[in-house]
DNA sequence: ACCTGAACACCGTTCAAGT
DNA sequence: ACCTGAACACCGTTCAAGT
């Protein structure tokens, strides 16, 4: 038999490419973007900063690294039955989730796109879109807008969140804005004094659906009024 | 007569609000978003970095006011005519187009809503949402629906555009990623593999408005189901 | 009232030196 | 092969001192 490999006597605290970027998660979860420095980073791997450039060539590969995780753990959680329609509707409920409990995942997706992260979303929502019926080039353009659809509202609506502080909850927070739009010049904002009442009584995740809702409407007329031209 | 004004001899080099906000927004299209640096801009204004700080409280806030100065002469470079559906796709090209040309207010769009610039916007939408006969909550949901997908596109779209060098152009870069879309594995990216081909043909604008299409279309049928319900 | 610029408290990244 | 930590070249922001 060979001897023991050294693996086997691997310690748990040995520095690797995975415990760096879980700590950064903890990191970029805990103390928000800002927080994530690689001097903190080193300190919570009780190392220095010069021993994660071994594992990672630079801060923007870690968050690249930190974002990819946090997807593939997102999408490996949805289950994959129901209707297409609602797999869909699953799928944006899981990345809005994603990016309201991970807010920094949101300046990654918008501002990295064609990545890893990106990808993984892409192509499951484009499964379902062929499950739809959707065919041909429509099926680029529809999975493109709901994914832009999908990831631009969640980054917007984890912004959101960030603009308060924690303590201010939301009822009191849309309050506010509500009180503002109503005190806004009524020449210049005539359209949004009128639904600032709307605002306030409204709810996130439900107006993204009904967002989700109508772009999949839109592609559901656009399938039928081709397939009654083309029969 | 009154004594010769103050105002009618201040020189035109002295320090203001604007002229702060103006050089950043040239600092920024020109050297990209990491070239904002109060001493470069302290250079440039041929001052001290300190001096800046008089007229601006910080960082962000002339990030916010270079954004809301940028969006301001978008929205009024846009004529309101034209059928509703057509003002809001032209709506959609300028802010596209805005975006595009200064990348930087992209980030500054999705990552800090509620503000000027972003109202306005949606303000501008909104009243087109109210023009193509929507009524009631369904105003509100569209017209959030619509700005966050237009700039949640416009935002993607100028992140792709600073992937690569500005060297490398539009369509070697899109037969570059479709190249790499089909070497995929096909068993985790077997919809991605297949609209590969789409991705190289396509063209960004066009799959933009017709998202905004797809979006209207949805808020048509929506408006259309509840007048037959409701009458 | 407004400007100056040195100084403070940080960053990301590198690199000789260690094991 | 991998880790250490001092050092470099930057940042945003402050503030005493000037005009």
């Amino acid at each position: 038999m060979a001897k023991p490999t050294r693996g086997a006597e691997r310690r748990e605290d040995a520095l690797s490419r995975d415990r760096i970027v879980d700590a950064a998660i903890q990191l970029l979860d805990g103390e928000g973007e800002p927080g994530l420095t690689f001097r903190a980073l080193a300190t919570r791997l009780a190392t220095g900063p010069g021993a994660i450039y071994w594992h990672v060539a630079n801060k923007s590969e870690l968050l690249t690294a930190a974002s990819d995780a946090v997807v593939a753990r997102t999408m490996a959680g949805i289950g994959a039955h129901a209707t297409p329609h609602e797999a869909i509707r699953r799928l944006a409920v899981g990345v809005f989730d994603a990016i309201d409990a991970h807010p920094w995942l949101g300046a990654q997706l918008s501002l990295a796109p064609w990545r890893t992260a990106m990808l993984q979303i892409f192509e499951r929502i484009g499964r379902q879109v062929q499950a739809l019926g959707v065919r041909g080039s429509a099926q680029f353009t529809s999975a493109s807008a709901l994914v832009s659809y999908i990831i631009g509202v969640s980054v917007q609506n984890a912004a959101n969140g960030r603009v308060v502080a924690p303590s201010v909850d939301r009822a009191e927070f849309l309050a506010r804005v509500s009180a503002q739009w109503k005190a806004l010049d009524a020449h210049e904002y005539p359209f949004t004094r009128t639904v600032a009442t709307q605002l306030r009584e409204h709810d996130d995740l439900a107006e993204f659906l009904a967002g989700v809702d109508l772009i999949l409407a839109g592609i559901a007329g656009s399938a039928k009024r081709r397939g009654r031209t083309g029969s």
